[in-house]
RNA sequence: GGCGACAUGGCCAAGUGGCUUAAGGCGAAGGUCUGCAAAACCUUUAUUCGUCGGUUCGAAUCCGACUGUCGCCUCCA
């Protein structure tokens, strides 16, 4: 199996430290807002990059960080006169909410930082200690200089850096790019005691100090989007292989942006939509298809086109999903010869090369063609046939993308107003016999009113709610 | 200014030296099935991969130049 790695910049076998185990590390949302839907690529994404390694059955642990203190959180809290404690809270919630309307699995643990400052100041300790940060006043910086490896993550040198600094001028620093671990309290700021007197945590210690304390000083994946890699990542880089003297990380993976009118999303420029708003108008399914149809590494141009394209992919799915759950319950029937093993190896072979989703999918279709190929060029096909599909399906399309999902398509079936509906659709077939069009079609298109789309098929009417 | 990514059909997108005279999704046109629909299936929809040169027996795939788009260098997934 391949990835790519940023740090190489290529693609490298995967070969965990201590397979089957995977340790597996997700910059997740500061809990300030409603994540939007760039976040919602990158948190899905990861999602489906931690099942398919459960399905090559390695055994992951999957941390997302939840970041409850910095300077937007201080000054939302502000403008909302709430404590920073109850405005995280709130949102927290949101997120979790949010991450299973994606029915997204979730994280293994969800650390907060102010739950973790034991950790932090050991780690920040250690940096004092090995000579990698300086105390000045009260304000803990991490001297770049001292650390070999500066910029091997995003590729930049110092000196590039320094000459195209646009860096605030920082007198208390040696360095105009040393970047601050403890900040010193201010007048109305959450604040911890510490060795260094009252403070709070810079933003890159905290991923540092709980990757290291839940997952180990060296761990396999960490994983966020394009823009941590600089210099998010890389002051993890430095913070944590100077304080350990150990590799941090041993792949590190990053998501594409997700655009809108090919410009980054952002608040300022009024192109800025929450996930929960995009998920209350479609389907989980059909955002996931939409991401996976293109590779984790690339940019996507979110349209509302694109997600109604990608939702009608996801219809096609459902449609088959719905001609299995029936075609399960048959009794008798003909054997049918089908190369399922063809399927199988072809998904995994696009998930081997890092995760190449979208050619992934092309399997999941081809199959969903060849499938109803099948179906419809043989006489009364055996159940075995249709189960063998189904767990295709599902273990592919469902536990891997979650592109779709055969509880949700059994929930629409036997919901309480079903029994009428069966006996719509008998009624109807009744009428179809005695060959009463004007019937039929009057109860089909009082069906279709209520959002009931018949199907007719060999195997009987079926149903699905629009 | 420094660093980097990308440019494939009407839209989205995979492919990165011969298996591809280019997957898959959406859309469009025609057809099969059906009482009619829906669903499904079949056929058609890029001799061509931003432009121009080069390397090679062979290039969308490698190299160079150019054009265009975007990102990072400041909080940011």
């Amino acid at each position: 199996m391949l990835v790519y790695n940023t740090l190489t910049k290529k693609k490298e076998e995967f070969t965990p430290i201590n397979s089957p185990n995977v340790s597996m590390y997700v910059c997740g949302p500061t809990i300030y807002d409603y994540f939007h839907i760039g976040n919602g690529r990158t948190f899905v994404m990861s999602d489906i990059i931690r099942r398919y390694l459960e399905y090559k059955n390695y055994k992951v642990t999957f941390v997302m960080n939840l970041t409850d203190v910095d300077d937007k959180i201080i000054k939302k809290a502000n403008e909302e006169n709430l404590s920073t404690a109850e405005l995280t809270e709130r949102y927290e919630a949101a997120f979790k909410k949010d991450i299973a309307r994606f029915k997204m699995k979730p994280a293994d643990v969800y650390p907060k930082a102010t739950e973790h400052m034991k950790e932090i100041e050991e780690v920040i300790e250690k940096l004092e200690q090995n000579g990698f940060a300086y105390n000045v006043d009260g304000n803990v910086f991490y001297n770049i200089g001292k650390f070999k490896g500066y910029g091997k993550l995003s590729g930049k040198n110092i000196d590039d850096l320094e000459a195209g600094a646009r860096i605030e001028i920082n007198n208390e620093k040696q360095n105009p790019l040393d970047f601050s671990v403890w900040k010193k309290s201010k007048e109305g700021e959450p604040s911890w005691k510490s060795q260094w007197g009252q403070g709070r945590p810079g933003w890159h210690i905290e991923c540092s100090a709980m990757s290291m304390k839940h997952l180990g000083e060296t761990i396999d994946i960490h994983a966020g989007g394009n823009d941590l890699i600089f210099p998010h990542h890389e002051n993890e880089i430095a913070q944590s292989e100077a304080a350990t003297g150990k590799e941090f990380v041993r792949y590190w993976m990053h998501f594409g942006f997700l655009n809108i009118d090919k410009q980054k999303m952002s608040k300022s420029l009024g192109n800025f939509f929450t996930a929960r708003d995009i998920l209350d108008q479609y389907p989980a399914e059909a955002l996931r298809l939409l991401f996976v149809q293109s590779h984790y590494r690339s940019p996507i141009n979110f349209s509302r086109e694109l997600i109604e394209s990608a939702q009608k992919g996801t219809e096609k799915l459902d449609n088959l999903g719905r001609v299995l759950n029936d075609g399960i319950k048959k009794v008798g029937g003909i054997k049918v010869e089908f190369d399922f093993n063809k399927f199988y190896s072809l998904f995994s072979a696009a998930m081997d090369d890092d995760f190449n989703t979208s050619q992934a999918a092309a399997v999941i279709f081809d199959f969903v063609r060849e499938v109803n190929k099948t179906i419809a060029e043989n006489e009364d096909i055996n159940s075995d046939f249709f189960r063998k599909a189904k767990e295709f399906f599902q273990s592919t399309a469902e536990t891997v993308l979650g592109i779709i999902h055969f509880t949700d398509l059994e929930v629409k079936e036997s919901s309480n107003d079903s029994e009428w509906i069966l006996e719509q659709i008998e009624l109807r077939s009744k009428a179809k016999a005695e060959k009463n069009w004007q019937l039929a079609d009057e109860i089909r298109n009082s069906l279709a009113e209520k959002g009931v789309i018949l199907e007719d098929s060999k195997l009987g009417t079926t149903y699905k709610k629009k």
